[in-house]
DNA sequence: CAATAATCGAGACGGTACGTCACGTCTTCTT
DNA sequence: AAGAAGACGTGACGTACCGTCTCGATTATTG
């Protein structure tokens, strides 16, 4: 996925001897992720060529292979040396305000130039299983923690159930955002995530569980 | 997105005059489709070549190219042409059986092998706009519109509002189970279908919509 | 050595069938052909690359592997098709006349634009049979057949042993002249083929040194 | 042609200071120029590559490249490096015995294995003048120097014209090998050399064809 | 029945990008 | 300063498919 070495630069913890020979050129490094990145947006995955981003770059194909073994690698380190650092959960003191507006960033970036970049990840993780485990390792995991976090305090608070399922509830959150996201049947817009957040959130409410449907 | 030509094989109302020359070759075409779907599931999307499909078929390279402009093409018809009669919409009288058994038999599929193909479909639908509208055109509307039936019945029942949403609704249900399907993350299981309707449709209850918080 | 299939164009004889599938171009046989020796006159052996000689061709690279497995096989089978028609023996009534005749006209071939073909060949072959073997049974072997006539019609006027080595007495005679063009210590001069004819020939002599001709 | 730079190792005439730095390694300049000729004779020219040589000798490719300027120039050093200390001339008392002994041993050479690097050196030197220059200057030249002795003796003792052309005379003996070895039309035997020294020298006598040794 | 016309399988065509290899240069640390 | 190591930009390699094109053969309608 990652570099098919670390052997240079690991200078972590103990006094690592350097490797021989001339180090890794990190400029060449960085060249080749952000043309990735640029071309991704413009094109698309399937005309992303090696040889473009090379040339873009301004570097040796060979470097390119020396370093990533495909696209697919070269695509999710790309992505996941961007990631942004935004998109991060408020503390409102109400879960469905921290959750919609959240959810109102993501949309945000769904819609703006990166989010070409990350369809062009889902959809070349649906041939690639390290695609798209390094979207839900770099993307997707650490967000969900924090979710965790907020979901958490929406307890503490008595807006949610106890024992509530909390990965059922993100992915009924977050599901029909990537759905409209990748399939592109239906707008989505923040007031979409708004009702979207009522309604999943109104389910996961604890007061009173409405009874289920023929039990009453 | 179908067939370039439709100057054969055109029997629709009355008797037209068949154009002369050879009639397309009905086998050609079913070998062609079926190679397609075949090749898909072995080796995703990326993978997939026309030429390998008209050897597999034992057909010309031509052939294919006459009839579909482009791979996008072909497999969004070679997915449609094959798509399951099933998944259809039980009547049981309550909307959350309904639902919940007709997204089992989705489930079911995405997990058969039918379902690599359904992947390929939606991956390569990231990068190319007639393969994600021939999926929504040909599988999912069919089904949206049945879904619409089986809501509305529901509202007539008065399980659900009068005046609920049913895209976003609709969105709700089947948003999750993309997600897992495509980013898999966690299970796709029978029992998370039921746990989903329950949260989702325990939220588009009339009898008493609670209130949102911090308006109580 | 020559094109790795015959399938086509065959009619040779017998009523064969063609076998299917579009015809080899035989524009763009020949172009190849004319593009490599006009490379390989300009650049040399290593310096000649397929790709060059596609693109001056306007042929695509892979035509050039199609027919043709290596760049050995390329510049034999051009050189071949070029083998110039020239460099007849004449019938003098002298074989010293009739061979330094000849020689000389192969020297000029040597000295021409033409000598880096065939000197490109002659290097080429030190690393590839195929190569100096196409140079022996399309260059060397027909002139060969005749200067046999040649020395036989110098036996029968006595102006040679009858139990003379023929192969040793042509060798003796061209070998001196490769020698100088390959090696290129010495100059490879028309006079320089006189006295080469006039030594090796004095010492093919029966009895006497013929007296040279024109002088008697 | 040889060493880029003197600038180490050189004792000649007194005290002169070495220059600083550490001295070259005469270690790897031998490993190297052994692997070459063992690679050379292996594979062939077009097959040997530097990067291959470098790795045979267990150095760097820089230290290659800091001594020989290109391939060309490190199979010429390599060659010259390695000429056989043989291949002298004898004195029998008979030109004839004097050449067609010499003449056997070149031949004995170009039959062994060392053969296969004499001809990659000339196949090389058609498109690389440095080369057939080194093999002139490093092999040649000093056997031909031998060789105007030979002669010589041969004219002091009659055995030659006195104004034989011995350049002439000896391409004309070694012509024919070279022709062979290089073309291999035919067999290059020790019974060849005889009958080729009989038939040229015998060319080159003064005023009759001098009897064959050990005839008179 | 012959002529016309469009399809078929086959496969060569001019291209583009692939992933690999060697080139000759460079940058690092070690000797 | 030379050494081994090995990454660098460059460019040709030989391959795989692309989508187009010519073939002869086949199968229909039309005259």
């Amino acid at each position: 996925m990652r570099q098919k070495s670390a052997a240079h630069g690991n200078r972590g913890g103990g006094r690592r001897k350097r490797s021989p020979g001339r180090p890794r050129s990190e400029q060449a490094r960085l060249s080749i992720l952000s043309s990735t990145l640029k071309l991704l947006g413009e094109n698309g995955f399937s005309e992303l060529t090696i040889e473009a981003v090379a040339a873009h770059a301004s570097v040796g194909k060979a470097t390119v292979y020396r370093w990533w073994p495909n696209k697919a690698a070269l695509i999710a380190d790309a992505f996941a040396s961007s990631t942004t650092r935004k998109l991060h959960f408020p503390d409102t003191g109400s879960v469905r305000t921290d959750m919609s507006q959240q959810m109102r960033q993501l949309v945000k970036i769904f819609r703006s130039r990166r989010g070409r970049i990350v369809s062009a990840i889902l959809g070349a993780g649906q041939s690639d299983r390290d695609v798209i485990g390094a979207f839900r390792e770099r993307f997707m995991k650490p967000r969900r923690q924090e979710a965790y976090d907020t979901l958490r305090r929406g307890i503490l608070r008595g807006e949610l159930c106890e024992d509530v399922d909390m990965d059922l509830l993100l992915d009924s959150l977050y599901g029909p955002i990537y759905m409209r996201f990748l399939i592109r049947h239906d707008k989505l817009t923040p007031d979409f995530v708004d009702r979207l957040c009522e309604l999943v959130l109104s389910g996961a409410c604890p007061c009173r569980n409405l009874p289920t449907p023929g039990m009453s």
